[in-house]
DNA sequence: AGTATGGTTTGACATGCATCAAGCTCGGGT
DNA sequence: ACCCGAGCTTGATGCATGTCAAACCATACT
């Protein structure tokens, strides 16, 4: 039932199999129909991946914006942080995912990116992709829609911020991520949590003390067991019809 | 001081100096330095211009995606809906902004755009501004931007709806309201509102009579007046200090 | 192995906002 | 001019979540 190797590892199965030079975004978050000659043209642009450590930043806001990142493995959180001390947890990404589209429109990275746990990412010089865009129109089509995706993404989100209370918050939370996991070829039901209940916390709009009570009101129902970070959902259904009605559309396998 | 122009009509002055055949966003939202030739372009494919009552839809979520559209003149709102009755205020949209980039991601809109009060829109094809971005890279930038710019309006959003409160999400709504008035050439401190106490409320993730009483306490504190939509800021400044911290950059010209 | 440290759980209590309810105001229609 | 209904204000009350605090546990470090 459960895949011991994704508790460590956190690689994708599908990601295995890849043998690539570069670190070949086709199949991760890219894959059009792009003939071989695109493809080389693809790989020619991306850098060389880079590898992260746990905590490691990506990058900071405020520094100036020349790339975004995909994910290749690994687990990250981005933040907004206020001038004082609170810092809002916008989003946590997996492998596939796409960093760092907000530092467009400013020539400068918006937030914050750390990885979770010891992470490898592609880096897309931005200017490189806008003029690849140009030749392969598919490609070009395929980042607006990337860029749409997030936008979509954020709205889900003020819908959870915006409507819906704790327990619905936390319940689309872990469906989110279990929807997410197996559609990367890990257990949709028992999965390893990469962030700190004021992570989660910050990104619901809850403090710490509720994400740990509800939890263990969802385990005294029965409906998941929470060994620290191990969660396993025993009962999604009944996760579900918590959400049922109030979710827009929470349930996407992109991030979150 | 009172613009009395502006509560009626609400068409940016520098606006009405524009006469265009078409409906011209050279001068709203893409601003690109363009060629006269490359304008030419632009402008064939800007198609006629839409006019709205208040209360009628630009777009409901599920319809089929072609165009994004800028707004000329007028007011909107744009609202995610969950299966049962709530529904999530996602922004509020003045002239020169872009709604409906969240539907090139699924080829279909994915939220509700209503006009508030009578307003006029340009249609601009999407497919088409793609092919055209493809010959202007200046322009296909810019549209990269705006949808980035759209991105970091939801982080500054998720900011607000996740940690800050009652008052401070109030008065940070004021002020953007503000800074976006002023920078259309309309009074940055005396306005109307175009959306109800439960728009409001539902897009800052309060109820309606906390809004209506957290206006009431501003009023009280002499901060504001209130007479029903009109709103005149006295001192936006004890308004800033509230939020002095907290605000991530919930101050941007453009929407919210 | 022992100890320190950060994260987590759980409890008792406080409070900000929601909820329920009543009355008010304004604008539109007859 | 009148009435009606929608939107708004204000009050009384309740509840969900925040706050403060203590104890626990697991991992990392000496």
């Amino acid at each position: 039932m459960r895949n011991t190797m994704v508790e460590h590892t956190n690689i994708p199965i599908h990601t295995l199999k890849v043998s690539c030079s570069n670190c070949s975004l086709r199949e991760l978050c890219l894959p059009v129909g792009l003939s071989r000659e695109e493809m080389s043209q693809l790989d020619a642009v991306i850098r060389q991946s880079r590898r992260l450590k746990r905590g490691e930043y990506l990058f900071r806001a405020g520094e100036p914006f020349k790339s975004v990142f995909a994910v290749r493995t690994g687990f990250f959180k981005t933040c907004v942080g206020s001038h004082d001390g609170r810092e809002q947890v916008t989003g946590f990404h997996m492998s596939g995912e796409l960093l760092g589209l907000d530092g467009i429109s400013a020539n400068a990275h918006g937030c914050d990116s750390i990885a979770l746990e010891d992470s490898e990412v592609c880096e897309l010089p931005f200017s490189r992709m806008e003029s690849l865009g140009r030749d392969i129109p598919s490609l070009q089509h395929h980042f607006f829609r990337l860029m749409s995706r997030e936008i979509v993404r954020d709205q889900s989100v003020m819908l959870l911020l915006g409507n819906m209370k704790a327990e619905e918050r936390l319940a689309a939370f872990l469906l989110n991520l279990s929807l997410r996991f197996s559609t990367r070829g890990f257990a949709a039901n028992d999965f390893i949590l990469r962030m700190s209940r004021e992570e989660i916390g910050s990104f619901l709009g809850l403090k710490l003390e509720t994400v740990s009570r509800t939890l263990s009101r969802f385990q005294a129902n029965g409906w998941i067991t929470v060994e620290h970070k191990h969660i396993q959902l025993v009962q999604p259904t009944a996760l579900k019809e918590l959400i049922s009605g109030c979710s827009g559309n929470t349930q996407q396998t992109h991030a979150m």
